[in-house]
DNA sequence: CAAAATTCTGAGAGTAACTTCCATTTAGAA
DNA sequence: TTCTAAATGGAAGTTACTCTCAGAATTTTG
């Protein structure tokens, strides 16, 4: 990958409309992550988002059609696959898939990592959030598969990757349960964790 | 566990009160699936549910507190899990959630495990649908995750049990999409083969 | 068997998320 | 500037879901 993908890195010379689109979209979403902090995310409304960010019911819906889009929405699924991509074929697939997390994580800031922290929270703890962010781990899931197959050059329809696949997500979602347990522990360490443990192998266990 | 233990096969002795209730509640979710099939779920409202099940609105919503629990609600879940404790220690974890689950799904009658694959067809295909059957799923690896360690005789809190859970129970969901594709394929057959390749380790695939 | 206590049901009013449609405004191209 | 396409706002409607309360059915008690 070149290392000014605009695709990736640069926001690609956005005209006056869409970097105000850019503009509303991020404004509403801040202030429906506020509202949500403050008063709970049952109590607040569509109208007051709407409200807050200066823009009609009409137009919030049209940035975001659920309310529970408010919280998921981001773009570093994209980062991440290009992440990914951008290892080498060499490097062992599970090594491959946490160099890429990491890096990825590494390349935002540090207000966007506490917003990340935030959403993330809520969406552990909210439970049409956690619905809606299961589902789309789900279709992550696929997009994941597609990737180690093309790591390992299988293919993308082999049951035995995609149960690969499935584990691993598996496992960092069983780690993320556990960071929202023990808020003080660094989600990152214990997903680390996690896929060092599918690496070793689960043998110790299947076995007993 | 003895051969007629009332918690878990015999329905319980009930007064005429809670076989009604029994009555009613099968009543409405099978007009329920009913109609699914035949208009679509968001086609169908709540109202016409509680028409055709002959109850009010109000007593549906009693029964069912949301439309997708109309889909969701089934009691195989206890099963299972009696049916995994009742296995021998010395039998391997994963083995014992294999003949766990084998055990289960024999014990259903034919008519009871058509309605079973309608709902998880269903609970696939329905967005909204989807998105709670995988909250459900959640919590119920966390359940999974305490029987592991209590077969396996380690603490629940251990992340190497709740990572194996997590990745168990991504791998069947994996599986499940497989069969979502090719619904000529024996959904119980592809789980097994997928925790088989659990079983023998991801190994030749995480090394390359 | 009768009365009292508990539980289930039905009815109605209300909230809020979402949809649809249309008139108006605003940015970008000619 | 003018024309076109897209973004916005306003309003009315649908439906899932909640709350409350009065009446009916069932279980328990005297």
């Amino acid at each position: 990958m070149p290392p000014n993908d605009p695709t990736v890195l640069a926001p690609a010379p956005m005209g006056l409309r869409e970097r105000k689109k850019a503009q509303t979209r991020a404004a509403i979403q801040r202030h429906a992550l506020r509202l949500f902090q403050r008063d709970g995310y049952s109590a607040t409304t569509m109208e007051q988002i709407a409200a807050a960010a200066d823009v009609s019911p009409s137009t919030l819906y049209r940035y975001f059609p659920t309310k529970e889009d408010l919280v998921l929405q981001d773009d570093y699924d994209p980062l991440m696959a290009a992440a990914f991509r951008a290892q080498p074929p060499e490097v062992p697939v599970l090594e491959a898939f946490l160099a890429a997390v990491h890096q990825t994580l590494a390349g935002i800031s540090p207000e966007d990592r506490e917003e990340a922290v935030l959403r993330a929270r809520l969406s552990f703890t909210i439970p049409e959030v956690r619905a809606r962010a299961l589902d789309h781990t789900l279709s992550t899931t696929d997009v994941i598969a597609d990737m180690f197959a093309e790591h390992l050059g299988r293919s993308p329809r082999d049951l035995e990757i995609r149960v690969l696949a499935g584990a691993v997500i598996g496992a960092i979602l069983s780690a993320q349960l556990f960071w929202i347990d023990d808020p003080k522990a660094d989600p990152w360490e214990i997903s680390e964790q996690a896929l060092r443990c599918l690496i070793d192998g689960p043998a110790g266990l299947t076995k007993g």
